[in-house]
Order: structure tokens, then C-alpha cells, then sequence
DNA sequence: GTCTATAAATTGATAGAC
DNA sequence: GTCTATCAATTTATAGAC
């Protein structure tokens, strides 16, 4: 995989935006960043927003990728829904700065571009509704605000990209694990065995 | 209560901020949203950095009384973390335009400024340890990492800011009753009776 | 304490050479 | 596809009248 200088490009633009913020980012922090002069940013994107919602479009795909494979991985809804938000949180510890971005820069978005990042999120919301359902159909769960729930659940793994750091007390993998562990906690039946 | 112009000025940085992110809200947008002229900004805060300081500091301090409050209205560790859970998930809800400036604008403070925030910060965190810890001493809960499942349940309230609209699915109340409840299933004992 | 006017710097984006 | 140079607009903040 050769690094192309639009990969360059993508790279130092999260980095900018998930450090001050679309808004106070300048064209000329990303191309010093991503070591091109500023006039090179707009051979690869004809505007600051587009870069944006590139980067904002592949990272709900890609969290969504995740969210459906650990879906697949299981038939009972308590380790479906445990693999959910383990997959989950891990994606967005591991992709803290990309998280932010998605997460935090919705709103940067032109009105066009909104509407189709909006379509994914709930899509993945969706995904876990159904999970949800499907265990409260089964005796396994006892929700009774899936809506509400499914809300709670994805706030658990969204929310860390605002003060992850690897270097912290946790890593990916430990914190993705205690969240699967809270959410199971938050929707299991008192009466299934652990 | 008389509204002073220097109240409307931080009713409008509040919302600018909240709206668009503190470095992408110009002094023009906030003397418009005031009424006031651009130069008027300047008479009240001496930079714009000050004004969000006024207003994370304002916000922080808020939030620390009602999460105190909540917290002595029982000695009983179950509901103190109830009524403490209830109450933030309340305050961030109601209070949803400063909650987003006080969560995301942190690190457009100066270094100095930071420093006074993340006290408040880690005050809050410890208070509700605090109130974790002594309930697994007193056997009623259960909780294998007290840090991370701290922060957990901070996450649970403090995210909602991202989504919340008081003309959304569910009223503050409605979700900060919900939130208290899954804090509850997360933390409690499995021996306890509900 | 408010305004109009403006300074001084920075912004997103483009022109044109190589 | 990259650069240097630059435009036109906008930015934070200030000067000075009332």
C-alpha cells in the first residue's frame, strides 16, 4: 500500500479537525501538516467541506462495517449484543481522533452531505433496535425504552472519543470490554443466568 | 433580575458556541445575538477566550452544585447514585447549549484556564467514586473497576448533549429517570433486591 | 457603555508557471 | 500535481467620538 498524497491529505485533515475543530481549522494547518504547499489541498477537494464530509463518510462506514460483522458473529442476543458494543467502543478507541470528527462535525456539514451521514447513523441505531427487540422477544432481556436504551448503549462507546488516550489507564481493548460488560448489565432479564 | 447587556452577551457566546464551536464563532455573530456592536463585545471581556472561560467556569460550577446536591439527599449508596445520576442526566439535558460548550470547548482554553477546569473535572469524578466505592463496601453493589465504570456513567449523561432536543422523544425528566435506572443495573449487586 | 470606522492580520480559494 | 504569488473577503481587536 503506497501512501498517496491524497492519504496525506485525509490523515492531516482528521488530525486538524479533531484537534481545534473544523470551524478553526485552516487550509493552511492541514497542507503544512500534510507538507504541501496550501494550493495543493484543493487539487485533491474543491473545498474545505468536502474534505470534511470524505472524511466524515468513510468513518461512518467504516464504524458501520464493524457494528454489522460483530452483529454476524452471533445468534443469542445477549453475545450479539455484547460483541455490538464491544466491536464498537474498540472502533472508537482505536479511532478516537477519526470519532471526533464524525461525531463532533456533523453539524459542519452542508444540508446535501447531512442527509446522507444521517441515513447512516441510523442505520446503525436500527442495528442495535433490532437486537434489542429480538432479545426482548426471547424472555433473555427486559427493556423497556428500546428507543431510549439503544441511545444510552451507543453514548457508552461514542462518548469515550472525547477523552481516550492510549496512553490512559485503559487500553482499547480492556475499555471495550467493561462496556460490553455495563451494556449487557443495563438490558439482561434479573432472571438469565450470567 | 434586571438582564444586563453583559447577561445577553453570554446568553449569545453560549449559544454561538454551542451552535458552531468556539473557534469557528466570529465577535460579529456574538455582538449580533446581543444586539450590541462588535466593539461592545470588548467593553465586558477583554478576548473571546475569556468569554468561553465565563462560560465553562459558570457551567462547571452548576453542574458540580446539582450533582452535590443530588448526592446528599441520601446516605443509602443505591440512591444517592440514583438521585445523582437523575440530576446530571437533568442538568445536561435542560441545559443542553452550555453542556455542549462545557464538554467540547475544553480544549480551546488557555493552559491556565484548563488547569481550573480540570480540577472541577476531576472533583465531579471523584465525587461519584466516592459514591461507588462506598456502596461496595456496604455489599449493595458491584463493581469490578471503579474508574472506569465512573466514567461510564458520566458518559451516559454527558453525551446526550451531542443528540438532545427538548422537542425530541423524551423530556429531561423522562431521560434522566431512564439514565438512573440503567446507572443503577450497571453498578448494582445481583444479590440486591430491586 | 455604546457607537462608527478602521487597523493589522488571517482566511478560503484561485491564477498561472513549471 | 506541485509550486509561488496573490486576490477578495473576513477576522480579532482597537481608536476615538458621544
Amino acid at each position: 500500500m503506497t501512501v498517496t498524497a491524497r492519504d496525506r491529505l485525509l490523515q492531516a485533515a482528521t488530525e486538524a479537525f479533531a484537534e481545534h475543530g473544523y470551524g478553526a481549522t485552516t487550509t493552511r494547518d492541514i497542507a503544512s501538516r500534510a507538507q504541501m504547499s496550501p494550493a495543493a489541498v484543493y487539487v485533491h477537494h474543491a473545498t474545505k467541506e468536502e474534505l470534511l464530509f470524505a472524511i466524515s463518510l468513510a468513518g461512518h462506514e467504516d464504524a458501520m462495517r464493524v457494528l454489522s460483522a460483530a452483529s454476524a458473529e452471533s445468534d443469542e442476543p445477549i453475545e450479539r449484543i455484547r460483541a455490538m458494543v464491544r466491536a464498537f467502543s474498540d472502533w472508537h478507541a482505536r479511532n478516537s481522533r477519526i470519532g471526533r470528527v464524525v461525531q463532533y462535525e456533523f453539524g459542519a456539514l452542508t444540508p446535501e452531505h447531512r442527509a446522507v451521514i444521517a441515513d447512516l447513523r441510523r442505520r446503525m441505531e436500527q442495528h442495535l433496535r433490532d437486537a434489542l427487540v429480538a432479545g426482548v422477544d426471547e424472555g433473555v432481556l427486559e427493556v423497556a425504552d428500546v428507543r431510549g436504551t439503544a441511545r444510552a448503549v451507543l453514548s457508552l462507546s461514542v462518548d469515550l472519543v472525547r477523552w481516550f488516550e492510549p496512553s490512559g489507564a485503559h487500553t482499547a481493548s480492556e475499555l471495550a470490554d467493561l462496556h460490553a460488560d455495563l451494556a449487557i448489565r443495563m438490558v439482561r432479564a434479573p432472571s438469565t443466568p450470567v
